[in-house]
Parts: C-alpha cells; sequence; structure tokens
DNA sequence: TTGAACTCCATTGACGCCCATAAAATGTCA
DNA sequence: TGACATTTTATGGGCGTCAATGGAGTTCAA
C-alpha cells in the first residue's frame, strides 16, 4: 500500500519538469502505470495527486454503483476529465500541463506534499500559509478528540 | 505491540547521525519498515516518534471516511505532511532532517523519552525541564487529590 | 521547418553502505 | 569472587551510488 509522507520542494526546470520526490516514486513501485494522476484540487489552489490505482479503484466504485445518478455523474465528470496521467522520464520527472500550473500558481519551485494514500502538489509559498492554518485546525480537532474519546472511530 | 520506556542521550555526529536506542530498536523489530516515523509535536519543542505502523493505521481509518471531505483534511495534512520516515542504517541511526532538528532545538545530542507506544526525541536540556515542570505539576495534582478526594474525574 | 516532447548524457552534492574503534554489558571459568 | 573472553552498542569516518538538476541531441507532427 502506497504511503505518501513528508514533504519535498523540487525545482521546476525551464522546460517544466519537476522531479518527483524518490520515496514517492517508491510508493509508486509496481503500479500498472509508471507515472502520477494528478488533478486540480476541489478545494484548494493545489493539485492532488496519487497513482493510478486511485482512479483504478475509483472507476470500479463507481461502477458498483448506480452510474447514472447525478452525484456520481459529476462526480466521475471531473475527476476523471480533469486528471492527467503523468508518465516519469528516465530520471523520475514529469511535466505538469499548462492549466494545472496555473490552478496551483506554480512557477519556480512545486512542493509535493504528502497525505498517506495520495499527496498534493503546491507552490511553496502558498503551502507555507496554508499549513500553518491546518496546524490550528489539527490542535482544535485533537482538543475536540481528547474531550470525546472514541468519536474518531464513528462516522 | 511496541513498548518504549526510559530516557536515552545519544550523540548528534557531524553528520547527522543518531543512534537510536537498542531497545526502542527491539521494540519496532519486524515492522514492515525498518526505522522509525517522526514529526514535530503539536505542543512541544520536541518531536514525537513511533512505528510505520502508527502511519499505517492512520491511514487505514483516513481512508475509511470519505477521502474527498475536509473532515480530516487538516489532520492528515499536519500528520502526513510533517511525518518523516527515517531508515535505520546498518548500525541502528537515523538522520534527523533539518527542519525537525530546527523544531526541537538539537544540537550536539539528542534524548529520547518512552511514553509507551509512542516515544519523543528532545534536545536534553529543553527535557529536564519540561520533566522538572511536570513533576511539580504532578506534585501539585496529588496535593490537590488529597484535599479534595474524588476531584480527578473531572479532568 | 520549426516547435514541442521525449531520450540520452553530464555534473554535483547528499545519502547509504561499509569498516574501524571504543566503551559497556554480559557471560565464563578458575 | 575476580580476572578474562565475548558480544552488543555507540560513535567516527571513507567511499561509492543515486537523486536532483541542467542541457544537448532526436523524433514527430503541424
Amino acid at each position: 500500500m502506497a504511503l505518501f509522507t513528508s514533504t519535498y520542494v523540487n525545482k521546476v526546470d525551464r522546460k517544466g519538469r519537476v522531479s518527483v520526490p524518490a520515496p514517492f516514486r517508491m510508493a509508486l513501485a509496481g503500479q500498472s502505470f509508471a507515472g502520477i494522476v494528478v488533478f486540480p484540487s476541489f478545494v484548494h489552489a493545489a493539485l492532488d495527486g496519487a497513482g493510478i490505482d486511485l482512479l483504478e479503484n475509483l472507476a470500479r466504485s463507481v461502477d458498483r454503483f448506480d452510474p447514472f445518478t447525478d452525484e456520481h455523474d459529476a462526480f466521475a465528470t471531473t475527476i476523471f476529465g480533469d486528471s492527467h496521467q503523468l508518465p516519469f522520464d528516465a530520471e523520475g520527472r514529469v511535466v505538469l500541463p499548462e492549466n494545472l500550473i496555473a490552478h496551483a500558481g506554480i512557477t519556480e519551485h512545486a512542493a509535493f506534499l504528502g497525505r498517506g494514500g495520495t499527496f498534493q502538489v503546491w507552490e511553496p509559498e502558498a503551502l507555507s500559509a496554508y499549513k500553518a492554518e491546518a496546524l490550528k485546525r489539527a490542535r482544535a480537532e485533537r482538543a475536540a478528540l481528547r474531550r470525546h474519546p472514541g468519536a474518531e472511530t464513528g462516522a
């Protein structure tokens, strides 16, 4: 099972190439597609990324449900329609498509943020700001968990 | 299940390496990743550490929710984004990343503090100060308990 | 034929792997 | 019980490999 952790900032060169962090590539080793899958985040000025298995699983689970309900239709359209498969070159780099670069506001550098089963790609400054805010919220949630032990197993 | 006890102070060498105490390594034997996982403590100038199983369990429990809600968004970002997987070298040492060193204020030595299922890494002086304060508080609470028996159930 | 995208190669700096030493803990045996 | 041998840790340092980065050549298509 892929496990993406830590944060790596890599340079985007003149040709638009970025090295995917080696630990991330390790986590993706053995998948049916040698590269990553990225699509614009719904909520942030960032990109969501994962291995091809994410789309494969998603396709399976969409098929299993009624494929013609509005939610799934919208969901599938958005995810699959905006997803890009970015193949690794021999050195483990990918080229970020123009519109994704724009969505994330990426210029010189790209920050890869591990999120467990998936990861995100940010403009480094924007990530710093978001991380600061996320830490505040995580502290609050942690306090809430302490007050209501067991709540995290529910829902 | 891993059980970390006692406190060990080890040297950080010129290359940034520290020996993980042998008993801690024993406690981690047989896990899927030969090393430790560390991330900055939410509340202290210290690092929280554990085996890879901590993140594996966390990733599983996050997956159980809809991965596209921002319910646990902040939490996942903070934990996974700041977690580092530090592999053991042949001698059982790890290299602490620059930003974690800075967060804990570690320079020459690192103190490993067992906390049961997890452990912490401190700058030794800071740990002494924290321990002294914790002891004072524990004494005060104990005194308070004697004066107001039953008060401990209120948190 | 000109630009975009991919393959291949070069550089450099960090990291992992290996070996050496020393101190401490443990065991052995008279 | 005390001297000695063995093993395990902690620590230091050398060196080869790999990751990140930059750039040149090549192919393909508009």
